[in-house]
DNA sequence: TCGAAATATTACTATATAGCAATATAACAC
DNA sequence: GTGTTATATTGCTATATAGTAATATTTCGA
């Protein structure tokens, strides 16, 4: 793995590597949802959601489409699902130790 | 995904997401090494690479021995392996493209 | 055009991380 | 012991990230 390749998959890893964007993308792994929506289901805020989703559209994770007032939110890179199934698995095998 | 759990697997994920954290675990991932040849192989500083190693021991995805002067780091979390090629796989769809 | 709902942005503080140079420690051979 | 090699630690500065409150923007319906 290269430099360039290196950085390039360190910067899909930190856009995902926090808590509750993990849960983000879980929320929207087989269906897109609006802000609200995102807020309510983690309980988090309207500020903070947003701008966490924001963060992950720019990196190329996430992408958006407005319809009303309403934003809907929807996994972008497939890749990084397959990289969160990756993670389950991770957590089973930890489990079972 | 509770929040503890999500927690957990972004503590995981930052300790990898870095292009030189990345490159390490790369190199460690069929053999172990010792800080002076992954300082050679990867062309950075000793003290940052030695500080990097600390942090993934710290994080529990690498081990180390000591033998002699030297000392040995391992691949601890061979989850850890088993994400990284979920990423190769990442971008080899991302160059087919 | 005004108001309400939904989302985004801004300005700010606190904390975390990265990188650096210098120094310290550990193990060994002599 | 002393010197040497290999690695770790410390103190520091710069930059990045997280979270907050307040405000702005967008869209639509009345």
């Amino acid at each position: 793995m290269d430099k360039k390749v290196a950085e390039h998959v360190a910067e899909i890893l930190k856009a995902v590597a926090h808590p509750v964007r993990l849960q983000i993308v879980e929320l929207l792994e087989t269906k897109e949802m609006c802000v609200g929506d995102i807020v309510m289901a983690l309980g988090g805020k309207q500020a903070i959601t947003s701008q966490q989703l924001n963060m992950m559209k720019d990196k190329g994770v996430l992408n958006c489409r407005r319809n009303g007032t309403k934003v809907y939110y929807r996994i972008e890179d497939t890749n990084v699902v397959r990289l969160l199934h990756c993670i389950y698995d991770h957590c089973d095998r930890k489990r079972k130790k």
